[in-house]
Parts: structure tokens; sequence; C-alpha cells
DNA sequence: CGGGGTCGTGCAATCGATTACCTGAACGGG
DNA sequence: CCCGTTCAGGTAATCGATTGCACGACCCCG
């Protein structure tokens, strides 16, 4: 287990240190036969080379990292392996971190990361104001892009979807459905993206006439259990709404479960709409309608951005918001 | 955006750069007061450090890499999650890899891994066979750890869930449903895990008089895709049998949504099985019956081991297979 | 046949932190 | 008061690969 260096091949195949480098990288010309050589002596003796080195001689690791919130949630998973997939043709590799919705944790992965001399970083931050100070931080040391969610007072590219839009497709589509009445559940608005669905939700309701009560506004946190506590109370308090309005999808799929289990059919009864699309979504009794996130195309555009830095062609921060669309199933067709 | 080193802390604090990261470090007794100077110093140039330097010298880099078939499967992302958590416990950091179910680029992956010098590797091997020279290249380099799954011909560490005692918890609550023939559905066979629940399958419904035609042992992928299309062939071909049992769940989601959109009533007509009971195993029409993994305690055990190797003891490779327990929901339910 | 150019290769500096070894000061006991 | 011990802190080697610079061989053209 004693790792083999490139002294060690040198030795064998003659050379010195400098040739073996340049025959294994190519980074200079250097005679076929001594490739050769050199190739051969590194496969006899099973050179792995050792990255560390290399990236503290060049300063770069060929590596970025990446930041989420959770990877129990589907969202986020689709997101990274299309990150994963955008990076390989670019020759890089991903160095996946969760934060799990914490702050502080989130905070520590970043400086874990910079010390570890990823090349860039591309993350979707737990909050709207308390990942500022280590997000600005790690911007500073190195290129940074943000997905789906976004923290101010932070000059960096984002890339994500245009939330706003999103909730006018779902608005309009249940306004055609003849929705009077609609409930929002969603996460604490303390993120940029929960904060702007929840944004357009009520100005979407304003301009279509359809009313929102107070109370039928719940704010928890995004998982499927929430979703279920929120329809025990939502079902609990009074007079239904004719609809409600989900910020992502696993908060959809327990308030259907929960609504199944309560005797309240769906759609008949209630309507309900999702948020981001997850396989899953089309399996849920009744099948959910939801709106679709382009994450192939937010994943490809953050690496392109990603890479543009890294290129070190200085530019403005660019803000892309793509557009969503809606996938009607049944879970608002009646 | 120049990164700060150990020498301008030095500087600045009017010490040797050894000062600066023994009072850092605290591997060695520094005075108070030079301490706080350090301190002071490195917080003032916002020193962060340079883990690849440390890591070449120390050569050790505190992080283990993690290589898994996929990420979009649930199953895997919360033994990642879990394996985190421990991980975190003991003061390292995972470094995520998804193979994407290929042999080629999971060779791919340990090589980077190995290159990086993580401290360790946990993996849960593509293919039986396929993945053995590259497994066990990785796992002459450094300490290696194999979950869920495993490769024949490599003398490593492996935790698990006992499969074999799975399907037999699956066919005798089957049997005791009154069940006489059984269908399979399953990704190939080419894995440890997959093999072993086939063979359980075969074995435990012999044993309980349960009947097994050929034509119903279907061989696809780990996917809802494939769950959908496998029921699909197996309502088009003639007598349907009592049951299907799915080696995973996302197979098994898939079935339950093509035999709803059949008109097929689950478990009036037919009983479905699943495996993992992952989160959205419970939210199924019907919920579904699945074998519990205990992703926790796989977790934990494969940080523990990995951390004896790390440890340096030396012992002979253990494998551990974790007692599995059926969480029955309305999908057997009659 | 000589001068300038190209090409392959080696030498040694370098990246930034850690640490073995050394130095000098302080201290305590005889 | 002197010598041995202890301890903080400095000097410089080290980890392994990359690369600027230099050198020698060879080629081409005038």
């Amino acid at each position: 287990m004693g790792r083999v260096t490139i002294r060690d091949v040198a030795e064998r195949a003659q050379v010195s240190t400098a040739t073996v480098s340049r025959a294994l990288s190519g980074a200079k010309p250097v005679s076929p036969a001594v490739v050769d050589q050199v190739r051969r002596a590194a496969d006899e003796l099973g050179y792995a080379g050792n990255g560390i080195a290399s990236a503290l001689r060049r300063s770069r690791t060929d590596t970025v990292g990446m930041v989420v919130p959770s990877i129990a949630n589907p969202f986020f998973t689709g997101l990274v392996e299309h990150v994963e997939h955008a990076l390989q043709d670019v020759g890089r590799q991903l160095f996946l971190c969760s934060s799990r919705s914490d702050p502080e944790l989130e905070a520590q992965r970043l400086r874990s990361l910079v010390a570890r001399q990823v090349d860039g970083i591309i993350i979707s931050p737990v909050h709207g104001s308390l990942s500022t100070t280590a997000v600005r931080w790690a911007a500073d040391e190195l290129p940074l892009v943000q997905v789906d969610r976004y923290v101010t007072g932070v000059d960096s590219d984002w890339v994500g979807v245009d939330d706003d839009a999103a909730l006018e497709l779902v608005m309009e589509h249940l306004a055609d459905r003849g929705v009077r009445s609609a409930a929002f559940v969603s996460s604490q608005l303390t993120n940029s993206s929960t904060e702007l669905r929840g944004a357009g939700f009520r100005r979407h309701a304003a301009r279509l006439g359809i009313a929102v009560r107070e109370r039928d506004v719940l704010l928890g946190e995004y998982s499927i259990e929430w979703g279920r506590q929120a329809a025990l109370a939502l079902l609990a308090a009074g007079p239904r709404p004719d609809a409600v309005v989900c910020a992502d999808d696993l908060i959809a799929l327990g308030m259907l479960q929960a609504c199944a289990a309560a005797g309240v059919d769906v759609p008949r009864d209630l309507l309900v709409t999702g948020f981001d699309d997850i396989p899953f979504a089309a399996l849920s009794h009744p099948p959910l309608t939801t709106v679709r996130q382009p994450q192939a195309e937010i994943a490809a555009e953050a690496v392109r951005l990603l890479s543009r830095v890294l290129g070190a062609q200085e530019a403005p921060p660019a803000r892309v918001a793509l557009r969503p669309s809606l996938t009607v199933r049944s879970s608002t067709s009646r």
C-alpha cells in the first residue's frame, strides 16, 4: 500500500520526473518512444498519481462543489444529477454537500469546500438572509453560482425558475377550473424562491378574484409530513377553500395522502397543486398537477455560467430566470 | 482574491509559520498570548487555510468518498444522508459520486477518489463481476467498505441487509394472505443483493408451496418506468398470479400505477410488495407493503467499519447482514 | 560550413502547510 | 550559584507533482 510516486516511475523508465509528468499529461511534446517507456513503467507500477500534490502545484482541482439544502428532496437530487452530467462534459467532478437546511452547517460546508480548493461552487442557499455572510465570503474566494434560490446582497450569478410566472400558470389554471378561493401551503418564506411563490400566489389570486383567507396560508417546511399536518389543520378549520396551492411536491403529496385518509375526494371536493414535478408526482392518488421545473436547463446554465467565470471572463452577474410550465394531472381536473 | 497563506498570517502576527500552524491546530502547546495574537491576525486577514497543502503534508484529507449507482433512488439518498450524518460525528466530510449504474463510470469515480486521496471509500458497487477489478484495485489502495451490494472476490468489509431473511418475511406474509402463485419483478440479477433477492424469492416460494411461472419472472432495471412496463407485460400475459413481489419500491410504485390505470384493483385482484420502504412507499395508492431496510444502522455500521480500518486496526473483513423488517400496508391487505 | 532555430530532456524552484530537530530562556534543586 | 530539565518557538526539510529555465543535439538555409 506504499503509494507509488512519480519518482518511482521516473526511475524505472530511466528518465526525469519532469519527463514523466509531461509524458503522462501531454502538456509538452515528448518523443513517442519515451512516452511509451513511461506509460509502460507507470502501468507496471500501478501508478495512480497524487491529485493532491498536483492540485497544490496547479492550484486547481478540476472539481466543483455543490451545496443543497437537502438530498432527500427529489427536486434537488434531480438537479444534482443533471449538474453532475453537465460537469462531466467539461471534465470536472462534483463534490456534493448537504446543508440539511441549517445555515450553520451550510457555512461549515462552504468553508470546507473553499479549503479544499474546489474550482467553483454551485449552491442553493438555505436562507435568504442568514446564509448571506457565508455565501458572500465564499463568492469572494472563488467563482460561485446560485441555483433555485439566492441570497440578497451577494453579487453572483443566479439561475432558477421564474416563480412569479409559475404561480401565474397555477392560478390561471385554477381560475379556469372555477376556483373562487384558495389556500397556500409552504415552508417558511425565508428564502427567495419560497418568498416569490408566496408573493406570486397572493398577487395572482387578487388579480383573478380568488379569495385568500389569512388562516389558509400555512407555513411550515418542505416535507411530506408538513403537508399532512397542514391538511389536517386546513380540514379542521371550518369551510374548505376550493383549492390548495402547495409550494412544493412533497407538501402536496402529504396533503393528498391526508385528504384521502380524511375522506376528502380530490379533485371533487378540493383541487391540489404542487411545484417541481418530481417523478413521484405522477404516482400519487390522484396524480398531481404541478409546475414543471426545467431541471436540465437550470443545471446546464449553472455549469455554463460557472465555466464562464472559471475561464476568467469578467462579466456582470447574470440572473437567469427560466420559464416553467404546468403539468396538468387529475388533482385539478373534475 | 489572492489567497492569504500561513506566511501572511505569520508575518502579521510577528511569529514563524510553524507557530501559526501550531497555534491554530493546537498540535503543540503555544503560549496563550501568542495564540491570541495569531487568531486575531488570521481573522483580520480572513485566513482560510489551504486544505490541499495540508492534505499533501499529512497525507490525509479527513474526507471519505462514497459511490452509489444512482442518486435518483431515494433508497440511496437516504443511505447517503445517514452516512453523512455519521461521518460528521467523526469529523469527516463526504465526497459523493454517482456511478449511474455504469461500471465504466464507476471505475473512473474510484480512480478519481483515490487520486484525491480520500481517507476511505464507501461503495455500493454496480455490478457483481464487472465492478470487481476497479473495486479490488481501490480496496488495495485504501480502506474500503461495501454497502448494500458487494462484488465477489474482494476481501473487504460489507454491510447490508439480510436479503434472504427479507424475502422470507415477504413470502410468509403473502402465504398468510392465501397467495398461491407469485411473480417477481426486478432489475437484472447482476449484483449481489438483487441476486440474493431473486434466490430468496424462489427458495421461499418453493418452501411455502407458492407457484412461480418462469414467464412471471421479469428482469429489467430499478426504475418506476420498468415497473410500469413489467405491469403491462404481466397483465397482458394470460392468467394473473395472486401477487407480485418487486425487488425495490420504485418498481413496485410503477407497478401500482400501471395496475390502477389498467383497472386492476390492488389488493383485491392482486397483491404487490416492494423493497426498501422509501418515504414515497406510504403515499401510493394503495400504500405499499414493503421491506424496511435499517438505513441508519447500515450507515452507522459502515462508518464504524471504516473508522476501524482507518484506525489501522487490522482485522478480518467483516460481513454484517442486518435484519430487515416488514412494513405492512394496504397493498397486501384485503 | 557556420549561425539561428527547433525540439526533447533535465535541473531545480515552487505550491502551502506540517513537523523533526534545534536553540535559548526560564526555572528549580542541590 | 551552577547544571539539568522543561518548554516555547524558530529553522528548514518534507509531502509529490508541475513548470520556468537552461542545455545540448540536430536541422535547415544561406
